[in-house]
DNA sequence: TATATAATTTAGCCATGCCTAAATTTGTTT
DNA sequence: AAACAAATTTAGGCATGGCTAAATTATATA
């Protein structure tokens, strides 16, 4: 069995190598909160695993090996928030930390008994799809928020869910994964969303929009 | 924050001291399957945090902080393992090792919603006493099996949930928390208990016994 | 009371996983 | 092509929590 370390730093590798190919070790120390010199040396420990291939300088990548090791963690992360939220309660903005402890830890029985209650769902309450038990991965086509234009109508796919502060913000709207809303107006010059959900209008800036993913409508109830 | 290794020495340290005030350093390495030097050493640390009152080969026990801290982590595993049981299926001879890694994760918020879920309840599977969450436990006056005579009817109160195999085995003929049964036969020379429960006769060993304790009931269907 | 035995502690070592500071490599710029 | 800046790696250290082996203390026994 591997440490909670080697865990994070495998399901870290694959989540930046998803959006860029290789990751640099500084990529990686920054997203852990780690010093690039901890990185490096976890990083070696990996290689002699062989979970990971890298060259100094270069970069890391994972070898299938890794890759099914990290889907493993990122199912058990997704499950469990999805858990916690529809069996416990525990509101969207703070499953996320949750989750992050308490996936090193829970075996695979209770895994399989979170997943028959939950009905094998496909997506955690960010939008986020859980692997399955053989680590595939539905990849959905959804796009940021930030490519849509004037008059678009689209579902929510999927939010950032690092930053509980965001979620909370969004909550306050009701800006949940399966939300239809539809852009009212894109501002010039990288400017502001306001957009239109069920009757309501919000204002939504460019940082906000960047961590919001979704699904293009063909805009049922036209203009 | 403590490391979980204090946590488990506190809790360990808690358990033994119920039976025989001060602990060993050897017991509580037994105990914790650690060397004794090992123990020695935690202790030490332990003791720099104000957490046991300790000299050197007189045994540890628990000052004010220290007792608190183990009856907050045992909370968490008696309520973990109810919450397993009721909430995910989890037979019962399996909650006691999910909830040794899971003691030490989970938060306080997901600690209340699990209690809320279960109704505030006062024992685990095992029927061992849930503290409260201010640390109150409630004694009960059950006693040892073995020291139940010939015709005796009584209540099953608890039973040690340290041995899966022996939580299986007394499972297998329904000896649950709960169970009432009565004392047909005890072989002299410290033999086994014939017993009966709902009919079905049953022999118990010694070993057994006492692992096994109970509530003595003023023999309601007399014989 | 002296001594043997058992328990405990001390001393010193190892792996994990982080850190800082210094050295090295890369890549870009002039 | 040389030099500089940025990124990365190496070297060396620290805390945690185990371990073994040797020294010490306590206790039981003769």
């Amino acid at each position: 069995m591997l440490t909670h370390a080697a865990e994070d730093y495998l399901k870290s590798i694959y989540k930046l190598q998803e959006k860029g190919g290789k990751v640099s070790t500084g990529i990686l120390a920054a997203y852990l909160d780690v010093k690039p010199a901890s990185a490096t040396g976890m990083i070696k420990k990996l290689k002699t695993m062989k979970l990971v291939r890298y060259e100094r300088y270069r970069g890391v990548t994972l070898t299938a090996a890794g890759k099914a090791i990290a889907l493993e963690v990122i199912r058990h992360h997704r499950l469990l928030e999805l858990y916690l939220f529809k069996a416990l309660g525990v509101p969207w903005d703070g499953v996320h930390e949750e989750a992050e402890k308490l996936e090193h830890v829970i075996s695979e029985d209770v895994e399989a008994r979170m997943d028959a209650f939950l009905g094998y769902p496909t997506a955690d309450p960010h939008g986020a799809p859980i692997p399955d038990k053989n680590g595939v991965v539905v990849q959905t086509a959804s796009v940021p928020m930030t490519d849509l234009q004037n008059g678009q109508s689209c579902v929510v796919a999927e939010v950032s869910d690092n930053d509980s502060a965001l979620l909370r913000h969004l909550g306050s709207f009701n800006l949940y994964p399966g939300t239809a809303f539809r852009v009212i107006e894109v501002a010039p010059f990288e400017g502001p969303f306001t957009i239109d959900i069920a009757g309501q209008q919000v204002v939504i800036g460019r940082e906000v929009a960047k961590q919001i993913f979704v699904d293009k409508v063909q805009d049922p109830d036209n203009v």
